[in-house]
RNA sequence: GGGCCAGUAGCUCAGCUGGAUAGAGCACCUCCCUUCUAAGGAGGCGGUCAAAGGUUCGAAUCCUUUCUGGCUCACCA
């Protein structure tokens, strides 16, 4: 509609402003509520083309459309606004069209390139948090989106199953865990814990341990004794300890965390973490068989939150397998020039010309770090999928620094395919003031499977208070109550702007009235109902539409422009907030309009037909936030 | 200190390729179930769009500066 009137305007521009207009003065807007109209032309980047005042110039584009297009009705005039009045017909031919069309609003399937989205990518070493889900969530929904838009969508992760961090756990885990009667240390098994769980409480007592550890050691250097350190150590720290005097309380805050810093990479579990990495990176018989026990544990626990979460990958890239190439990409890159090593060893690359910083790509002992991995990993995927376009790495904000340098060094690489490559970068989910940061070290995280758990417990709660679960077996009304707690959970964290933080407060459970998903879902099942008692539906003749039917047409036409939309930006809040504003206005013609009891068949069938199709739009925008929606509630 | 991001109603958020009187939900106050699911609907209360300049016929939206908050600049990931 918009692209007709375009057109016109665009191929008869000499007749109508004497000379060729551009495209861009072409701005159409939604018509406001309390003027007569469906669509709106601005005028005001007419008026100078035409010289003459803004609602002469609208009534002369106004007369000129109304007589080529018999869409539409007729028009008005507002101050530098023309409103145009789409006719009946229209609408209903478009209620018509995407009747027919099962797929209303999705391109062409594989109609556009592949792109890998990456999402979720957990440490082996604890379980998932609140953070986690708002990580998977976007990423699923985004890799849904972009199939809906033609694309073939490659979903991965990247384990991060390897490092230091892990070996915390480990040695954590092979100190400081109990020995039952049957002389074996705590396993999921013999708990009944789960396995993510499990490796995580270790995680958590390693940080306390050397915590510990650390404290010692620094009280022993307030003292002066620097037996048994290094001289290094030794004039690092008499250094600090003495560029304390006379500073103010900030400073001295400063300077306390780096002594602890060192007090830290100091302690003996510590230094047996390192030498556990060595041990691993040398293969170590023992090691790796303890790695991999306490990795399985993980992956066994992580399946079952990936399955409540209801999210999946086609591939997985494991950190243990790719660093190996990232290592060997940046030797390379060194004879070509492309990084440079210090006298230390370390190497690094210069990207103070690009206003970032030098980047460490290697350790002086010739370990990986962080970039290395992702450096082999994104080559090892290309290599997997030459037909990829690019990969979406779904990661929080924290990292945009890192992505930033990692697409750069690629380029730099040689690779051509790293301009494809985007951070899709989302914030971090806060607790309220006071609560802190969630920090799993310190154990202040909201637990994933916990915070599911409560949801769907509260959902059943309010389920049984007020739904229609007459008649439903037990296994269909756990399957609502999942089904219900879910999609509000999933839709509480989708609809905000994906670069925006979410304060969550876990003490306020997550509201399932408003603009929520189960207000959604209620509207859908509403439908549902209607449609179900009225049997057959059968076409409808010539009908007149009302105010509130052509409203919820006109937002139903927009449907695929939103997906395109959601798609461009890697925002489902878009589909959320669109699919609200459908449920509404649906609303308000429920309540306000007979369907079922309109004793016009012809009206009749319209009106369902009309439903039919908001709850196929409404349960086709929910399934690609990854939210199911219900028959009944 | 350098870089990036955010600041809209008491709270949580839309709106941001410049367009008409800035919109929702929650909370608070009124109404509406002998019409199809009231997890709903209608209405009310509530705003110096962080602040100040600038560009423009027109600025919450663009530019500059300032303030506030977060993240980041690690031989952590």
């Amino acid at each position: 509609m918009e692209n007709k009137i375009k057109e016109i305007l665009l191929n008869n521009s000499i007749e109508l402003f004497g000379n060729q207009v551009d495209e861009k003065l072409i701005q159409f807007q939604k018509t406001r509520k309390d003027v007569e109209g469906d669509l709106t032309l601005v005028i005001f980047p007419f008026v100078k083309v035409l010289r003459c005042s803004p609602a002469d110039a609208g009534e002369k584009i106004g007369s000129f459309l109304a007589d080529k297009l018999d869409f539409i009705a007729s028009y008005n005039v507002v101050s530098g606004f023309l409103n145009f009045t789409i006719s009946g017909e229209y609408w209903l031919s478009q209620l018509s069209s995407i009747d027919k069309n099962e797929e209303f609003g999705f391109a062409e399937k594989d109609s556009k390139p592949t792109v890998m989205v990456e999402y979720s990518s957990p440490n082996t070493n604890k379980p998932l948090h609140l953070g986690h889900l708002r990580n998977n969530f976007l990423g699923y929904s985004v890799a849904e989106i972009l199939k809906a838009n033609g694309h073939k969508v490659v979903k991965t992760q990247i384990v991060n199953d390897r490092g230091i961090h892990i070996c915390k756990s480990m040695l954590a885990w092979e100190r400081f865990s109990p020995v039952n009667e049957n002389g074996e240390r705590e396993t999921p098994d013999n708990t009944g814990i789960k396995g993510d769980k499990l490796v995580g409480k270790y995680y958590v007592e390693f940080d306390k341990q050397y915590n510990i550890e650390a404290k010692e050691i620094i009280a022993k250097w307030e003292r002066n004794n620097f037996d048994s350190f290094s001289d290094d150590v030794a004039t690092e720290v008499k250094k600090l300890i003495a560029s304390k005097e006379g500073k103010d309380e900030d400073a001295i805050k400063g300077i306390d965390a780096k002594i602890k810093d060192i007090a830290k990479n100091q302690t003996s579990l510590m230094n047996d973490a390192k030498e556990m990495l060595i041990k691993w990176e040398a293969r170590d018989p023992e090691t790796y068989l303890l790695w991999t026990t306490m990795n399985n544990w993980c992956y066994a626990g992580f399946d079952v939150t990936y399955k409540a979460m209801g999210v999946d990958f086609d591939k997985l890239y494991y950190e243990s397998e790719t660093f190996i190439l990232g290592r060997d990409l940046v030797l390379e890159g060194l004879d070509k020039g492309i990084f440079f090593k210090k006298d230390d060893g370390s190497v690094w690359i210069d990207l103070t010309d690009e206003g970032l910083d030098e980047k460490l790509v290697l350790r002086s002992d010739g370990t990986a770090v962080y970039m290395t991995q992702d450096l082999g990993t994104a080559v090892d995927r290309y290599s997997d999928y030459p037909d990829l376009s690019g990969i979406i790495y779904t990661v929080g904000n924290e990292q945009d620094y890192h992505f930033k340098v990692l697409f750069l060094i690629l380029e730099k690489l040689g690779y051509d395919w790293a301009k494809n490559c985007s951070h899709l970068s989302y914030g971090m989910v806060e607790l309220p003031k006071g609560m802190g940061r969630m920090k799993s070290r310190e154990g202040t995280v909201v637990d994933a499977d916990d915070l599911m758990e409560d949801i769907v417990d509260s959902a059943k709660e309010m389920t049984q208070e007020r739904g229609h679960i007459d008649g439903m077996s037990e296994d269909e009304k756990d399957k609502l109550y999942n089904l219900i707690g879910m999609g509000g959970l999933k839709y509480y964290l989708l609809k905000v702007d994906p670069k925006k933080k979410i304060v969550f407060n876990p003490n306020e459970s997550i509201e399932l009235n408003g603009n929520t998903g189960p207000f959604i879902q209620y509207t859908h099942a509403r439908i549902k109902s209607l449609i179900a008692k009225a049997g057959e539906l059968s076409m409808f003749g010539d009908v007149e539409l009302k105010l509130e039917e052509t409203e919820i047409l006109k937002h139903l036409s927009q449907y695929p422009s939103l997906i395109a939309d959601a798609g461009k930006n890697h925002s489902p809040a878009l589909l959320a907030n669109y699919t609200y504003e459908l449920v509404k206005l649906y609303n308000h013609f429920y309540q306000s309009i007979y369907i079922l009891n309109e004793e016009n068949k012809d009206l009749r069938m319209m009106r369902l037909v009309l439903s039919r199709n908001v709850a196929k739009v409404i349960n086709s925008a929910m399934n690609l936030l990854g939210i199911n929606v219900p028959e009944k509630m």
